[in-house]
DNA sequence: GATCACATGTAAGAAGTTACATGATTCT
DNA sequence: AGAATCATGTAACTTCTTACATGTGATC
């Protein structure tokens, strides 16, 4: 089971709301803040057709009177792969390098995902940022003395940037677990 | 001139301090926790090659008795190239997209640039992070009704980050001030 | 002498980038 | 009709990933 590129997870996930063209892919691509994903036809059109040769978007074909738009829809095949990858659980490895893939999972999750599940999401988020931070903040101990100024200050927006997202995760599982209760 | 990959400034910048090995740098980047990049065979030492290609660094013979190994250093060529680079002023995209890359750049400064230069670095950089805050929030104003719930939270997980940036740009650049005139 | 860590490399393939190409439809 | 925009696509190139290959010096 070939795993697809997140690109393909974003049209994917994108696609579950309603059918779309790559056209209008392109455009929620790039009318949105939160993808720092590719909006280029030279990505998005050959992710289409992998999508659809491995059988998880279909061509759905508009009748509409206007312009040739060809509309996909998931397969089923290609809703259980979207909701396994949401299932993934986070690892440290992408907390490290790959926050923003981690944010996108999440973005999709609501109406595809029980609570619960989500809950879960966080919990696995915390440990692993919260493991990562103590990480982040050993390597200063033992090398903050001999860091260069600037290389100091950049090491310092990584700490400050995660100790955010940890109070952001925090607050925001608080929110999670008042919402199903209320 | 052929602009070089990131990967292949992160070698050159660790190459400024003393001649390296391919296998020295994979340590490096696999030790250091801010960088993101790849450590893998696979990506360095083609991006060695391509350096020794392009003339930015040359191989020094190291006569030590051990273990072959090709020493690297950069040329007078390569060091114009990487002060250039961390020259580059940091633009909106770059904020958007490529924050680590910044980081990468400000990681490097010190010793390379004047202090004046790097106060303009982080004058750009606080104009184009206060620029794209506005926009993050002017579009949760526009659009964060319809949010599904944890696209929301996504969403918020990233003005989270980007006011923590702003935040510590802030204090990072006041610090310099004062370094300068102690 | 066998084995392990060091050190460098390559081959195949995935995926994205830039830039261009090509029609169709709507607008003026 | 001519221009602009819609909509899809392709070609060439770059870079990274994964996985394997190779040899050498150190270690037991």
């Amino acid at each position: 089971m070939p795993s697809e590129s997140i690109l393909a997870y974003l049209l994917l996930g994108l696609l579950h709301e309603q059918p779309l063209s790559g056209y209008d892919l392109r455009k929620i691509v790039l009318s949105t803040p939160m993808a720092q994903f590719s909006d280029s036809p030279g990505a998005i059109y050959p992710a289409l057709r992998r999508l659809v040769k491995n059988g998880l978007i279909a061509p759905e074909r508009a009748a509409r009177g206007g312009r040739r738009r060809a509309l996909f829809a998931p397969s089923r095949k290609g809703r259980e792969a979207f909701a396994a990858w949401l299932h993934r659980e986070p690892t440290r490895d992408e907390v490290m390098k790959r926050w923003d893939v981690l944010m996108l999972r999440l973005a999709f999750m609501t109406g595809i995902l029980r609570p619960a599940e989500i809950a879960r999401f966080f919990d696995r988020l915390q440990l692993e940022l919260d493991g990562y931070l103590a990480e982040l903040e050993a390597f200063l101990d033992r090398q903050g003395d001999q860091m260069p100024a600037s290389a100091r200050l950049a090491f310092e927006s990584g700490l400050t940037g995660y100790r955010a997202q940890v109070a952001w995760a925090r607050a925001s599982r608080q929110r999670l677990r008042k919402r199903r209760k209320p």
